[in-house]
RNA sequence: GGGCCAGUAACUCAGUGGUAGAGUAUCGCCCUUUUAAGGCGAGAGUCGAAGGUUCGAAUCCUUCCUGGCUCACCA
């Protein structure tokens, strides 16, 4: 620590002489008449109009040498180089920019040029500082080999990425434009959603009663009140509140809270969008699903086919729709329609599959996840789910035991997750009747009954098809980003 | 929670029982078209933490902390 203190005093020391010098180091105007960028966009112009441009940025790299310096500024659109000349700038404002390290904020008046090398470059003329930086930032370098970039001490430390993200996004340009691909998806889905007549809304994320997904929830207190409060788990139930109001068609960009295990695909607060379309049922919003996500595709990755994490997805419309029986037929080569429960459970031991609760939905649940998710590349509605394992879907016509739901899996990975939502208020109470019991037997995941929630549905709630969509995983799939901690800016990390 | 791997200077890493190292960064000097700029010199570390083994530990052992991968868990 003692060299950090070093490195540190080392620029404080710089603040200093800049103070005797006379500059305020910390001004509040800057004053910029073009990006970057736009320099580059008309290169030859500038270059030929000699006019001075004023550009702001900070200083990426810095060659100082005795009477002469480049270093490259950068801004939000791009880096250009500098070129500063004792005699040019003047003894005294030369003076001031040997008191300027890697991560400064400066102003730089001048002209436009290309050096002896090619490089097109800023003539400086004069130099201002905008900030001083007075924490070293970890300095990576690169060389350009072929054509191709070598990144030399790049910032790799995984722990660090995330911890301090501001310096990943500094020094891993892909890291922001994973970032920026993450806003244009959520608001493309908007769009899309806004374009067909939904409307988006807010509802609770402080929750007296949470619900609509099996989680465990964090729970924290409201003093005045003196009640515990949930952080939302799901916004399923406020939303169908709405659908129940009159309004046909909702969505919301929801961020969740669940208080389970972290791992690559799970973070505790994440982000979904839910959907609830009134007279629609669960064959229009795969629809949907096809039509958002073949769009974004096109969009983001500009077809659709792209690689992800080495697997080769294809998205061209239709995807494959196959129920969870064909699913284990196809793959496991079994038959579970026809099998017994303890034919099944026999099945499970054979192949190691452990379970807390034998019963007939739970333990189709875990075949399916166990061989059948791992195979789904290409994007596929896994259809027709266990109505055990899904409180809030309605049955099929003709077999009650099955509920008409879907889940999407794309790259293996589920992205969404949706169902014909169950309407009938006395089917409704049953089922959360039968979660309350589960929840009574140790099932920390099963919800409470939600009696508001219920009285709101034996006024009457439309047919409705609902969704959610995990956004971060989403974001993952088109940015070929393997962990959900490289599509969220800050996750959740233990305290050190 | 289990298994495996990692943690050494601000950054990237070498060092597997015998005086803590390199490159970059920093500081000083030289250097007026450089671009991983260069040259000479200097400073900088509780080797993740705590115990233990040993004459001697970054290195071996134990426990713990943090992270990664993976399995389990997880709608």
């Amino acid at each position: 620590m003692q060299n950090e203190n070093q490195l540190i005093n080392a620029r404080k020391e710089k603040l200093k002489r800049l103070a005797e010098l006379g500059v305020n180091p910390f001004p509040s105007k800057a004053e910029r008449s073009h990006l970057i960028a736009e320099i580059f966009e008309n290169a030859d112009k500038f270059v030929k109009s000699e006019i001075c441009v004023k550009l702001v940025g900070r200083i990426r790299s810095l060659r100082k040498m005795g009477k002469t310096s480049f270093f490259h500024i950068e801004d939000k659109s791009g880096k250009i180089q500098v070129y500063a000349r004792k005699d040019d700038v003047g003894e005294k404002n030369y003076q001031i920019f040997k008191q300027s390290d890697l991560g400064d904020f400066v102003n730089i008046f001048g002209k436009i040029f290309y050096t002896k090398s090619g490089e097109l470059s800023l003539y400086a003329d004069e130099i201002t500082f905008l900030t001083k930086s007075i924490r070293p930032i970890p300095v990576v370098k690169e060389k350009e080999i072929d054509g191709k970039k070598v990144i030399y001490d790049q910032f790799a430390d995984k722990e660090l990425r995330y911890r301090k993200r501001y310096l990943d996004l500094l020094l891993n340009p892909d890291v922001k434009e994973t970032f920026i691909k993450r806003t244009k998806i959520i608001k493309m889905m908007r769009e899309f959603l806004d374009k067909r007549n939904f409307i988006e809304v807010e509802t609770p994320i402080l929750q007296p009663q949470y619900g609509g997904a099996a989680a465990q929830p964090f729970i924290t207190k409201h003093n005045k009140l003196d009640m515990n409060l949930y952080l939302r788990i799901a916004d399923e139930l406020y939303l169908k509140r709405l659908i129940i109001g009159g309004f046909e068609r909702v969505y919301e960009v929801c961020k969740d809270f669940r208080n389970e295990g972290m791992d690559r695909m799970h973070n505790p607060e994440f982000t979904m969008i839910e959907l609830y379309q009134a007279y629609a049922d669960y064959n229009d919003i795969m629809n949907l699903v096809e039509e958002l996500l073949t769009e974004i595709a096109n969009e983001i990755c500009g077809t659709l086919q792209f690689e992800y994490d080495g697997m080769k997805i294809n998205m061209k419309k239709p995807w494959k729709r196959a129920s969870i029986s064909s699913l284990i037929q196809e793959y496991v080569k079994i038959n579970i329609e026809k099998m017994t429960l303890a034919e099944m459970l026999k099945f499970c031991k054979k192949n190691e599959i452990e379970l807390d609760t034998k019963t007939y939905g739970k333990v189709i649940d875990e075949i399916f996840k166990k061989f059948v998710e791992p195979n789904l590349i290409q994007p596929t509605f896994v259809i027709d789910f266990p109505k055990e394992v899904s409180p809030l879907a309605k049955s099929k016509p003709d077999n009650l035991e099955i509920v008409e739901r879907f889940e999407v899996f794309i790259a293996g990975l589920e992205i969404g997750n949706a169902f014909t939502e169950l309407n009938d208020p006395i089917d409704q109470r049953a089922r959360l009747e039968s979660q309350a019991e589960k929840r009574k037997s140790g099932d920390l995941e099963a919800s409470e009954v939600d009696e508001d929630f219920l009285e709101a549905m034996e006024y009457g709630m439309p047919p409705t098809g609902g969704l959610g969509l995990g956004v971060d995983r989403i974001v993952m799939l088109f940015t070929n980003s393997h962990s959900i901690k490289d599509v969220i800016f800050f996750p959740q990390m233990r305290n050190i």
